[in-house]
DNA sequence: TAGCTTACTGTGGTCAGACCACACAAATCC
DNA sequence: GGATTTGTGTGGTCTGACCACAGTAAGCTA
């Protein structure tokens, strides 16, 4: 397979454009024909490698005219590393354990650092976290509506890392696995019970990060996330 | 876009007999001609779909007949995360330094893992570590060469965590940035001091591993890499 | 019968062309 | 001026033709 294939040629030359600055998020590629005459090569190729920039999170395609046709540049570098470890999931190829315990090492280390400038009296606001527990505290949360926020909340601590490339894999690794999750989730016994729990410990992380204890808040995470994937039977 | 596409449509019919077992690592997907048949679509359709299988890692595509021809299913993880962050840091969404940041998260929290599994006597093989430490003090090593066995030596540090989610990420960051980390070491004036300073800092890293320090080991490890990557300028 | 050569078959790779639905903008009509 | 129709460019899908390839089977020769 040494031979290059016409639609790796289309994207060298898109990602040449994009290193030079001639596309970038929120502009627009030209149009399939358009590449296709301006590269000399089919528009079947084009579409090849339009469809493995979809895949890559970069572009939006839709049909139409006007400012939102045609493929769109957008910014979304979790959708392929979900997608991918889904794929691979799917092989078994990657064990599910792996992905809690590569969420357990982002989120210990993202809360021990948020609880770490806490404490060395830097300012984090911890509002949005706040209010997305207090959203997970509606008595009547469906299960699935209790998994959107309580995923929303995890994506949330791994930000306070502030580092978009953490960020992204953490919510890639939410998403990668969130079939799992649900249909573990559909087989709890006593919901209730657990959900309880889970706002609690959720209280818990948030106040030692508010607190500045690193250790707590790193501890406290790395039971949440082991004890839930444990007493569900996930990974 | 909420039309389903067709390619996602075969996309999904694969994906399914992944997971019912009908599909694994090793075995091939039928010929493109069989699936658009069996599925009632296109060719053209199926093509699309194999690509962003192709891009995920899953499977190679060659030309011919015998048991190498068409898609054969492999697990490579790696590499749609890598082309990910690749196009990501293309169109400047993702900064190279967040990489930076997101493998002293990865490398430390492994060296310290390992540092912690030996303090507690359990045996930790380095022999493949430090036969590659032995092979970087080739005296007439290319920098490229270098570059190689550098990043053998990291990926190795990851795989110290046991956690094939975070060797993948890992691999996956070290590929999206070699690009950058090249041309950057194409500029280093003094490269015989930078290299020999880097094989001292190897060196000490897999001490303190193998000493089971595991405070030492990861700060090692995070001086090491913020300390490369600020002498080259990447990130 | 064994070894060599040729033909066949199924594979992915690429191209060209036809047609569809769509979304917007421009032109036309009332 | 507002409503309707037309035009245009967009991606989406399908069909069919042809290519190069890699292995296997068949045929031929010594």
């Amino acid at each position: 397979m040494a031979a290059t294939r016409t639609y790796q040629l289309v994207l060298a030359r898109i990602e040449e454009d994009l290193l030079a600055g001639k596309l970038g998020v929120g502009g627009r590629l030209p149009g399939e024909r358009i590449l296709a005459e301006r590269y000399g090569v089919s528009r079947a190729s084009v579409r090849e490698a339009i469809k493995v920039l979809e895949a890559m999170g970069m572009i939006r395609t839709a049909v139409g005219s006007g400012p939102e046709a045609g493929a769109v540049i957008i910014a979304e570098p979790a959708a392929p590393i979900a997608m991918a470890l889904r794929w691979h999931l799917a092989s078994r190829h990657l064990p599910v354990g792996d992905i809690v315990g590569a969420r357990v090492l982002i989120e210990s280390w993202s809360v021990a650092g948020a609880a770490d400038r806490v404490a060395g009296a830097e300012e984090i606001d911890l509002r949005p976290a706040t209010a997305l527990l207090d959203a997970m505290d509606a008595p009547e949360l469906s299960r699935s509506d209790f998994l959107a926020l309580d995923a929303d909340f995890h994506v949330i601590l791994a930000e306070l890392a502030g580092n978009i490339v953490v960020s992204a894999v953490m919510t890639a690794m939410r998403q990668g696995i969130h079939a799992y999750v649900t249909a573990a989730v559909d087989r709890v016994a006593d919901w209730e019970e657990m959900a309880a729990r889970l706002r609690g410990e959720h209280r818990g992380i948030l106040a030692a990060v508010a607190a500045g204890r690193g250790g707590d808040a790193s501890l406290a995470v790395t039971a949440h996330i082991n004890g839930f994937y444990t007493d569900t039977g996930v990974g």
